[in-house]
RNA sequence: GUGGGUAUAGCUCAGCUGGUUAGAGCACCAGGUUGUGGCCCUGGGGGCCGAGGGUUCAAGUCCCUCUACUCACCCCA
C-alpha cells in the first residue's frame, strides 16, 4: 500500500470545517484591518531563503526541501512566507505604488524535520508582513489581529509573550556581554549550549536544561543594552497593547530562531497542545528587505501555524460546528428510480443542496441514510400518489408530510420550518 | 541526527503467568415495519494478531532482527 508521507497529512472532509472556519475568521480580520491577500509560488530558488533567513539558522541549514530542477536550477519549497513575500514585494515595486503595504497570506510550507506532535513536514501557516514603515503602531497591530484571530476562534488557554531584541548594533554588545557572562561557567553549560556558545548563543536563554536555565538566572539583561529609541519603540508597543486589552507578558529570555528580527519579537504559546507549543511567532525585520536587495525599507510580521490552532481548538475542545444540513433527500418507494434524478436535478436547479440514494437500497436503508445526512426535508417518489401526479414532502424534524404537486416542492413550507 | 514508547477488525481497544475455531464497543450491511429515519432488538460481513526468524508438543502472548507509526530532544508554526 502507497502511503502518504511521513510528516504529511490528509485533510478529510469530515475534518475541513475546521480548515473553512478558520480560514474565513482570518480574511475577516485582515479584511478589518485593510490587509491585501497574497499568494505566491510554492518554490522559490533557493538562495533566496538561505539569505534571507539566515545561512547558519536550522531552517536553512538542515530543514529545507532543496532539489535541483530539470534546468539545474537549485529551488526550495518554501520554508517560511517571509522571504518570499519580501522578494513579490520588491520585484513588483510595491513601494513605487504605496509607500505603506500591509499583506496576509495563507498557504503551506515545507520543512524536512522529524515529525512530532504538532510539527510537519508540510503544515500550513496563515500570516501578515506590513512593509514601509518602523512605527510602533504596526509592531502592535500585528500582535493585536494574531491575538484577535486566534481568540475569535474561540481559544482560551493562550499566552502572548513579547521581547526586543534591540538593533543589530545593541544586540552585538549584549552578545559580547553573554559571552563574557558565560565564559567561566561553560563547562557547566550542556552539550547543546555549549555548541550555542559559538553558533546562536541567544539560543541558551531557551534552553530547559535545569543547570543552564540556573547560569542563565543571573545572564545580562537585553534591555540595559537597548538605545533610548530602542526602549521608546517597545514601550510604545506595550502601551499600545494595553490600551487595546490585550493582555501580554514581556519575557527577556524570548528570542527566535530566524536571523532577521530586530526590535520586536513576540509568540503565542498554547497551553494545550504539547511540547510544539508556539501557535504564533513573529516579529520585526528592518533590515530584512535591503539584505534581499530591495531598498532599506522597515517591515513587521507574523505566522501562526493551523494544524497547531487545530490540535489547540480540538484539545480545548472549543468547536462546536455542525456539519450543513441537506434540504432535500429523495426516496424511491418503488424500482423506478427514473425520476428520482430528475427531481433532485429541479430541486438543485433551484439552489438547494440534495441527494439521492445510488445503490438500489431499501427505502429503510434511504430513510437512515437522510437521517444521517440530517437531511430537513425528504421527497417520496414513486408510490401511490404518483397516479394522481402528486409527491410526497416529509419535514423530518417533526415528522408531518403532506402530498403536492411536484411543482411545489421547492416553495413548501411546513409550520415549524 | 539522538533517545523513549507502541504495533490485534475501517476506528478505539481487551486478550491474565504461552494452551482448542482471536473478542468487545463504535462504524458498515440486512432484517424486525410487503411505503418511512432517529431509540431499541436480532443477525451478518469483515483479521496472513506489522514483517522475518528463533525457543517450545504448542506463540497474538516469550526472545532477536527489521519496518512502520508515535512522543520527546535539537529547532520551529
Amino acid at each position: 500500500m502507497i502511503k502518504r508521507i511521513p510528516g504529511t497529512k490528509d485533510v478529510l472532509p469530515s475534518e475541513i470545517d475546521k480548515w473553512h472556519f478558520i480560514e474565513n475568521i482570518v480574511h475577516k480580520i485582515f479584511h478589518n484591518y485593510n490587509y491585501g491577500e497574497i499568494r505566491t509560488p510554492i518554490f522559490e530558488e533557493t538562495p533566496l531563503f538561505a539569505r534571507g533567513i539566515g545561512e547558519e539558522t536550522d531552517i536553512v541549514s538542515k530543514e529545507m526541501y532543496t532539489f535541483n530542477d530539470r534546468g539545474g536550477t537549485s529551488v526550495t519549497l518554501k520554508p517560511e512566507m517571509t522571504a518570499a513575500v519580501v522578494r513579490a514585494f520588491i520585484e513588483h515595486n510595491f513601494d513605487s505604488k504605496q509607500s505603506l503595504n500591509k499583506l496576509y497570506y495563507i498557504s503551506p510550507m515545507f520543512r524536512q524535520e522529524r515529525p512530532q506532535a504538532g510539527r510537519l513536514r508540510q503544515f500550513h501557516q496563515f500570516g501578515a508582513e506590513v512593509i514601509g514603515s518602523n512605527s510602533p503602531l504596526l509592531d502592535a497591530e500585528i500582535i493585536i489581529i494574531a491575538y484577535r484571530i486566534l481568540s475569535s476562534l474561540g481559544l482560551k488557554a493562550i499566552l502572548l509573550k513579547i521581547n526586543t531584541l534591540g538593533k543589530p548594533l545593541e544586540r552585538e554588545k549584549f552578545k559580547n556581554a553573554l559571552k563574557e557572562y558565560l565564559y567561566p561557567h561553560f563547562e557547566k553549560l550542556s552539550d547543546d549550549s555549549k555548541k550555542r556558545f559559538s553558533g546562536n548563543i541567544l539560543r541558551i536563554f531557551d534552553s530547559k536544561d535545569a543547570s543552564d536555565v540556573k547560569i542563565m538566572s543571573s545572564a545580562p539583561n537585553i534591555q540595559d543594552y537597548l538605545s533610548e529609541s530602542g526602549i521608546a519603540h517597545f514601550e510604545k508597543v506595550r502601551s499600545v497593547l494595553d490600551k487595546a486589552s490585550v493582555p501580554f507578558e514581556v519575557e527577556p529570555k524570548l528570542v527566535r530562531g530566524l536571523d532577521y528580527y530586530t526590535d520586536t519579537t513576540f509568540e503565542i504559546l498554547s497551553g494545550k497542545v504539547g511540547s510544539q507549543n508556539a501557535l504564533c511567532g513573529g516579529g520585526r525585520y528592518d533590515n530584512l528587505i535591503e539584505t534581499l536587495g530591495g531598498k532599506n525599507t522597515p517591515g513587521v510580521g507574523f505566522a501562526a501555524g493551523i494544524e497547531r490552532i487545530i490540535l489547540a481548538l480540538d484539545n480545548e475542545n472549543a468547536l462546536k460546528l455542525t456539519p450543513e444540513p441537506l434540504d432535500y433527500f429523495i426516496i424511491r418507494l418503488n424500482d423506478d428510480s427514473a425520476n428520482a434524478f430528475s427531481v433532485a436535478q429541479h430541486l438543485r436547479d433551484r439552489g438547494f443542496s440534495v441527494e439521492l440514494d445510488y445503490l438500489d437500497r431499501s427505502v429503510k436503508a434511504q430513510m437512515r441514510e437522510a437521517n444521517k445526512l440530517n437531511a430537513e426535508k425528504v421527497v417520496f417518489i414513486g408510490g401511490e400518489e404518483e397516479k394522481d401526479g402528486l409527491l410526497t414532502l416529509k419535514f423530518m424534524k417533526t415528522g408531518e408530510q403532506v402530498s403536492i404537486k411536484p411543482e411545489m416542492i421547492s416553495e413548501y413550507k411546513f409550520p415549524a420550518d
